[in-house]
DNA sequence: GTTTGTGAAACGATTCACAGCT
DNA sequence: AGCTGTGAATCGTTTCACAAAC
């Protein structure tokens, strides 16, 4: 496997999206220009991106949709479902829970924890909320390959520990906070508070 | 104002929230080093970040917390408060609605639309949930400094186009589209399902 | 002795430009 | 003629390393 940079792979799922579009809509080939003025990107950019995976292209014509489509399901692993554990049963972790993206795209959650024992026992789209002091136990009969983080900020890292020790490899966190984990596990951390202040310094620098 | 990168302007809300929790410690000064390991960098790095826009610091002893926390709010925007609408009253846009941390921050949402007939008239928050056709003549009557976007993929690029029209000049998008603006408009997209797709990858690529 | 501030060096990502295939 | 694939050039960011300040 090459090793490429993460603006590479979100570019190769935007460009998968695009090409699912145009699958839906029966077009047989694109070319690098199409899938980049769809993509805010370059044609050039499209191809340098594609070109770390294997030419997938015919030169003179572009790329055939379905093909290509399947390669980048490949490359990002999207060949298979993944079973996911929701961390917290707040405000995001029920908007999360009811997102119809996650599943469209291959990610089923399939188990809920909480420490709030008003919660615990509640049933979520069909799955019953656990109590956290079971994490063990629950992912022990029902691995999951990705457990989403959102709880409040001060239980994120001793949460994230005990995922990590139950082998989990994958973390999307929700927590505000930088978690401490093993070379081996990928956390990916989306902080919304920071979003808006970018957006803020962006108003303010001009 | 220099030109930084978003990189950078991203590592410097983090080091303010880490400067206001040694506030809160008490600690009077911190080195670049500290800054660093707190925020998963180099001291190289804040030392530069910070370099773009000042010397705050002094040699040989490091920054004053409250200061430096000072400078960083005023190069970041947040001296101030932001009115932001809510476009979109669907389960994420609930979760941001109540979410602690944007009114915390600074961001007060202050109007909330959507189309759904069944939804407008109820109150979140002490808000009531107005018509989006109505999106003219409220934000005249209560003009927003950001919209945050959380309406479904086809509705989200008519509104964008609305809102620039208003005069909105920042955007943070959680429709899983890419959004076509002016240039001097800032849009920030948040896609859930790409988060999880670059765990995918990271998963599948090893 | 410690730590900042900053040019210079190293590294990484994007863009250019063109040969080669259809 | 049209478009891909890719080495080379460019551009931007991070890391290094050290003189200057405390």
């Amino acid at each position: 496997m090459p090793k490429v940079a993460e603006s590479t792979v979100r570019r190769l799922s935007l460009y998968l999206r695009f090409l699912e579009e145009f699958e839906g809509q029966g077009i047989a080939t694109v070319s690098s220009g199409a899938l980049a003025s769809r993509g805010g990107t370059t044609s050039a950019q499209v191809r340098k991106d594609l070109s770390f995976f294997g030419s997938f292209g015919k030169r003179g014509l572009g790329y055939p949709v379905p093909e290509l489509a399947d390669q980048l399901r490949e490359i990002l692993g999207l060949k298979r479902r993944y079973r996911v554990g929701m961390i917290g049963a707040g405000k995001i972790g029920s908007a999360l829970v009811q997102y119809r993206g996650f599943r469209q795209r291959g990610f089923d959650i399939i188990a809920i924890f909480d420490s709030d024992t008003s919660k615990i026992g509640r049933q979520w789209n069909g799955l019953t909320i656990c109590d956290i002091s079971a994490l063990e136990r629950e992912l022990t009969k029902q691995p999951i390959d990705m457990a989403v983080l959102v709880t409040p900020a001060e239980a994120a890292q001793p949460v994230a520990d005990r995922l990590v020790g139950l082998g989990v490899k994958a973390i999307l966190n929700f927590a505000p906070v930088q978690l401490v984990v093993p070379d081996d596990v990928v956390v990916k951390t989306v902080n919304l508070a920071l979003e808006l202040e970018t957006l803020s310094y962006a108003l303010a620098s001009r």
